[in-house]
DNA sequence: CAAATTGTTGAATTTGAGTTCAGGAAACTC
DNA sequence: GAGTTTCCTGAACTCAAATTCAACAATTTG
């Protein structure tokens, strides 16, 4: 069995299913749901459930952070990696469920330490992600700051953050396709280089929750 | 007696407190005890208790929007009002009650549409409310936008949403004043001025809450 | 295959929050 | 100052969710 014992990894997805769906008020029930089992199965795993939903939290911070590295691991050109990020860092509509996990928490961090070190944490990383793209882009060439990269980096993120709370909010003249738009306006004027839209390809394919 | 009958406005008041402190998860006993009520008296007006949390919500942002419309209403300088206006859309701490309010309600947005079109709402207000100063600035000289005022309107509003949320969550390396000069950072860079750090007067006043 | 371990169930119990309501105090009306 | 309205309380009730636990199934181990 793998280090997560194979029954626990079956209830954090249960678990970041059911948050996704239900917030941070989310029921023992709801998860032991969304797993297929009693509730009283969940408590066995999981006698507190508040761990079992901060690992579904961790988890899901994870993923969302591995997946955009992994996109752009294949990339060695800092255009491409700056606008894949970008686009794979914001929600394509409401519905996805790995936004949806961190806008929940988002709220949840003010009273929360455990959530507000988490989010603290994927912002960090995130920043330096951005910042790498950044730095590297100078050497390349590609890219005059108009900033510290640090500067950049952190608003980028931010934005992204931000977009993705409108998304998920459904704000009728804000999609998509808007928000990625609007973040790379600020990018181009911060790298001074003329971004091109993210291709097509890009996030088409998400990995099943199976 | 006023138009929300004297009696409402206090529970409303106590809501949001309340709610700044637990959440949206906030029991309904837990704003009776704001009020110094018990909670059949919180019913009393309040037979649903939605209501009384949407009256709240509607109630902070009304207020959280005006307070900067009136601070900046006595300004003249489109510099002076832009800088102000950032510095009053930052929470100078995570104690920041109004805040603090709107953020819990971001991660509610996603699977509650009243609030989603309130935060919907307040995001285009202030969108539009940025967007005038900027063109005022362009009139008056002052500014030299690089993008449509919309976008750079859009993209202040999100930076300030999104630092929201990490003084929120007591983000080690992001505090306040950080927060505002990575915001500026941004306008200067889109309105070709070199916009002055906001006086330290700024928002030092605010309101009690009786 | 017997024994032990692991995983799960369903029923019983507890807890806590919302809801209802009869009654009473305070203020207001005429 | 009697009657009315407004506002509020405390107790009783309801209900849903968490928690506990004895029993049982499945799987593993010797």
């Amino acid at each position: 069995m793998g280090r997560t014992s194979g029954r626990k990894a079956v209830l954090i997805e249960a678990a970041q299913r059911a948050m996704a769906e239900h917030g941070t008020a989310v029921r023992l029930n709801q998860i032991a749901e969304q797993a297929g089992v009693t509730s009283s199965a969940v408590l066995y795993h999981y006698p507190n459930i508040e761990e079992l939903l901060v690992d579904a939290n961790r988890a899901g911070m994870e993923r969302f952070y591995d997946q955009r590295m992994l996109a752009i691991s294949g990339l060695t050109d800092p255009v491409e990696k700056l606008v894949t990020t970008i686009a794979l860092g914001v929600p394509r509509s409401s519905d996805d469920e790995e936004v949806r996990l961190l806008c929940s928490l988002g709220g949840e961090a003010a009273r929360n330490t455990i959530y507000a070190v988490l989010l603290t944490s994927l912002y960090d990383r995130q920043v330096g992600m951005f910042q790498a793209i950044l730095d590297s882009g100078v050497v390349s060439g590609d890219f005059r700051l108009a900033q510290d990269s640090e500067v950049i980096a952190r608003n980028l993120v931010a934005l992204e953050d931000a977009y993705g709370y409108r998304i998920m909010a459904k704000h009728p003249t804000l999609d998509y396709a808007t928000a990625v738009d609007l973040i790379l306006d600020y990018a181009r004027m911060a790298t001074d280089h003329a971004l091109p839209a993210p291709s097509r390809i890009t996030r088409l394919s998400r990995p099943a929750h199976t």
